[in-house]
DNA sequence: CCAAAAGTGTTATGCTTACACCCATGC
DNA sequence: GCATGGGTGTAAGCATAACACTTTTGG
């Protein structure tokens, strides 16, 4: 979300008609400490200087938009491998003080095995970047706080509709950590044996074989079989 | 999609870096002789001239995205109540060869009543303007095939999931012909009793307490009820 | 042996599907 | 009176929702 600084003479790119600046803005989903997390940066910068917001940034000339966020993704998180998905584009005028920004927003579900191993940079103007519960939200500059609960809505659609709460899980988990996923992001108790029925009647899931040792009675670990997320995507929904 | 022609004296506004254009292409659907019908515009100019395209144009620089999709239909429609709603932002590089242009799509859902009464104007730059079926169309300019059948995807989704098959239709309608909607757009045929139940269980219709003369023996003939847009929307379904 | 989480089946209910015949009108 | 589309009910199968106890381990 910021302006590029201008190392340069300004005022190189002219056009006959004014234009607006494009972004894209990221919202990072995972799950941890049994809570659904956002990922913001606080910014530096005038305007909404030391107020947390969506990473993001603009969109390069050359550049697809689907490809800008995952370099933004990629530059304040280190992260590659992710489920990305284009969630709206807000094109009000004055979301932007300074100027004429639209954004398209995007949203990601990282597994917290990739929480685990990222490190996360702020970008230039950024001096920090944390996780948030998505229930215990900081004030947040620009729209963000419309354009994340717009996520949230959309977060909570996907696990109603298909089964890829395990997105937010690492690669091998128990089926009560996934139902304390869907528990959370639904924001609503599930009956665990309709849960494990349901869930393992779709085959997205899989016994890894391995078990979980815990202080109690070790739980089976699964993991998502290799076309789970085509499988989703099969059925006939949106998008 | 037209460049804006220049009049003034070119480049008048600058920027520190390039930046895209920003476009809205409208998908418009209405339901016509049986058929899926959306609205396309040939192209007179360079490139594409003569190829057929989405009704679309340039957001201006103080205008939210959604009213440009607004007043692109008002200006090559005049219509101006309708059914409108954000379906994807398209923004590869190469979409446009001229110069990069992102493209917000819109779907809107046009009324057979609306159809009759509107006039239809080509903008300065496209010569004319006419109804395509959605199963016969013709080469199209850009990447308008693709986006074209995004919205279809979206359409039957809607359809499927929800009831607003109506507002393809004019203000009464008999089930028979609502049921022709559906049919046509989910490309299957459906059940005539199922179909009844189900649409009726829905509550989004009322007896209009009319009755539809024809050929032979009458029908009665249904209107949707004033809440039934919102009533769809409460449900919690995307978006 | 106790605490804590894992795991497991059955029943009732509502929804979806498949299916075939009579009805009202115009000609 | 016949052709044409309008209108109606029921039974079977399937998915969903409600509900409580036993099992396995660690300490």
């Amino acid at each position: 979300m910021s302006e590029p600084s201008s190392k340069q003479a300004s005022s190189q790119y002219c056009y006959d008609y004014p234009r607006p600046s494009v972004t894209v803005d990221i919202i990072l989903f995972t799950f941890h400490d049994n809570d659904l997390k956002v990922l913001l940066i606080e910014r530096m910068h005038s305007p909404f200087a030391k107020t947390w917001a969506l990473p993001g940034g603009f969109v390069e000339i050359d550049e697809d938009v689907e490809d800008a966020a995952l370099r933004e993704l990629a530059e304040e998180t280190n992260v590659t491998e992710v489920y990305l998905e284009q969630l709206y584009t807000f094109g009000e005028p004055n979301r932007d003080p300074r100027t004429r920004v639209i954004t398209v927003a995007y949203f990601a579900l990282l597994s917290a095995d990739q929480v685990a191993k990222l490190q996360i940079q702020g970008a230039s103007d950024a001096a920090n970047a944390r996780w948030w519960s998505m229930y215990a939200l900081p004030q947040l500059a620009f729209d963000h706080d419309r354009i994340l609960h717009y996520a949230l809505q959309r977060l909570r659609w996907k696990l109603e509709w298909t089964g890829l709460g395990f997105l937010l899980l690492p690669k091998e988990f128990t089926l009560s950590e996934l139902q304390k996923v869907y528990e959370i992001v639904l924001h609503e108790p599930l009956d665990k044996r309709n849960f494990r029925r349901k869930i393992l009647a779709t085959d997205v899931l899989e016994e890894s074989g391995n078990i979980r040792e815990g202080d109690h009675r070790p739980a089976k670990l699964y993991r998502f079989t290799a076309q789970a997320i085509e499988l989703e995507q099969a059925r006939r929904r949106f998008p």
